[in-house]
DNA sequence: GTAAAATCTGGAGTAGCTACAGATTCAAGT
DNA sequence: ACTTGAATCTGTAGCTACTCCAGATTTTAC
């Protein structure tokens, strides 16, 4: 049994977000001492790790807890984590496919602006100019 | 002149949203009819379009208040905006490496799980078994 | 003149934390 | 036993960038 700095410091997760999950219910209510302080066993860790690997991965707090629920709820099937795994795989490959058109953006942007303008100013910039006009 | 509406349907960009924008100081203040309704003309739509593209392409609204400056007052150089693109386009290349990390292990989880168990349930899933485990 | 559409203001809600303030409680040293 | 300092507590407010709503008013069309 530790406290929740050494929960923190052992799983990576700030004490505020560890209070955080605890209030979203995603975190067990841990054990407490006399005096009101919060007492974690590993079986607390665990879940705090399983919590922490699906956020980042990018799973929304609402998503980990239904992963949670599936990892927990023998009842539930498997083919429910990867519909939702799949879903997510899809959302990813969309977000890459969005940030490489604004990567080539940027690139075309930043190649262009080496070359035109070392002493201009700021507004006559290529790099102004191309946002300025649709 | 043109009302709020009409500047929503030309940009694209919800009416409570250029509001927010006219309150945080991005956008100028309209004129106003009589009765306090606002009032636009191309400039302010034109402002509205540079935030638009540079808010698509990521930059944050104090970056994008940086831009605007950038494009409006001649003492400033150049070189400050292609710091601010290179900044970002650093910023959306490490984005990009991140996803396609977190890409590669949703891909090994949903190939994992179509082989492994048809019929399980979550618990023995082999998508909740790697989230589980370190 | 009236109905319907457009617009107004102010405030609350969203995700997922993060950062306080001010009060206790705990652990260690003397 | 006492004191100090670290750890922890609760509760509330703030962050980004919107988004939505209620209830009031204004404008436009017929």
């Amino acid at each position: 049994m530790f406290g929740i700095v050494a929960l923190s410091r052992a799983t990576g997760c700030p004490i505020d977000t560890i209070r955080y999950y605890e209030k979203l219910g995603l975190l067990e209510k841990p054990f407490r001492t006399e005096g009101g302080h919060r007492l974690y066993n590993s079986a607390h860790q665990k879940r705090l790790s399983f919590i922490l690997k699906t956020r980042k991965l990018g799973f929304t707090l609402e998503k980990t807890r239904e992963l949670l629920s599936l990892a927990e709820n023998t009842e539930r099937s498997c083919h429910e984590a990867l519909t939702l795994v799949d879903n997510n795989l899809h959302e990813v490959s969309e977000k890459i496919a969005e940030l490489q058109l604004i990567q080539n953006v940027f690139l075309r942007l930043s190649k262009d602006c080496q070359t035109c303008c070392p002493e201009a100013k700021a507004p006559q910039c290529t790099i102004v100019d191309a946002l300025s006009n649709a």
